[in-house]
DNA sequence: CTAGATGCAAACATTTTGCATGATT
DNA sequence: AATCATGCAAAATGTTTGCATCTAG
């Protein structure tokens, strides 16, 4: 069985990009944090602790390498800063998130839940739908259960 | 019959906030390109043609009081640039957009196509949605025109 | 009259780029 | 060996802030 890891290499190599320890470093970051969502920054600071001669400028461009490759979904949650989420193999739709506006936060939505809404953009606006991000604000389970306990 | 602006006037009042020349300007440019989807320095640019002496910091805090008030909405559509989007008069939740991928326009999607789906996240999740924000990346209908008359 | 708003410039934060050096295929 | 990738520092971008001045209420 071959590994998660593994296939990502490949993927790299298949499109005619050099596997250096750094992407490598920064592969590994991504799936051993798979459940974050990390900043450009925060995934530094991980790939340092193993591979400390790296620079900030290297992980972008790894970043944006894995996001043209369709790895890793490149977000924004209206701070100013990006963030990187791993895509789950296979997927063709981007998951949905659920940031809690009272402990900020951000849990992940794998099913699909817009396949009924994209049939009808498809044949209402006549758009073909490629990918979708969708994001809800609200009050998240466990803020809801403390606040019950202070009643 | 009372005007959009003026109840947005109001409103700024309201929250006993100040009306100054600049704020109302601000308004009126975002009213009269209610279709667009404007940066900072977009509506700066506008709003300096009829108020030269107008300042980009002014522009970026007016904007701020305007998201607080839920006015408008602060909306990043991956590039790094915020734009600003006013809200429907009395929507709850902020609409729904379609980008395309060939041309990059932007469509909106006014009705409320997530209805269903909220529930669905409020029971199987116990989360209370307050707003969603959902975009469609694909391929618009004059893009797939173009391209039917090519062939 | 006074709290709050403005304009300007400087500060900030994040991301991108140029270039000489270094490593992978 | 040649091409591509890296690290560093500098630059670019977008946004925020401090402060003296001004103005709406």
């Amino acid at each position: 069985m071959e590994s998660r890891i593994e296939r990502i290499k490949k993927q790299l190599h298949g499109a005619s990009y050099k596997l250096t320890p750094q992407r490598e470093a920064t592969v590994m970051v991504l799936l051993e944090n798979e459940e974050d969502h990390l900043s450009a920054e925060d995934v530094f600071l991980l790939v340092k602790e193993r591979a400390p001669e790296i620079g900030l400028a290297t992980v972008y461009r790894t970043l944006e390498l894995l996001t043209e490759l369709k790895i890793v979904d490149k977000i924004n949650f209206g701070d100013g800063v990006a963030r990187y989420d791993l895509r789950q193999e296979g997927a063709t739709r981007f998951h949905h998130h659920l940031i809690c506006i009272e402990c900020g936060s951000v849990d992940e939505i794998q099913e699909d839940l817009l396949g009924e809404v994209e049939k009808i953009v498809e044949t209402r606006f006549q758009f073909t739908v490629k990918d979708h991000w969708l994001t809800f604000h609200g009050i998240c389970k466990r803020c809801k259960q403390k606040e019950n306990k202070k009643k």
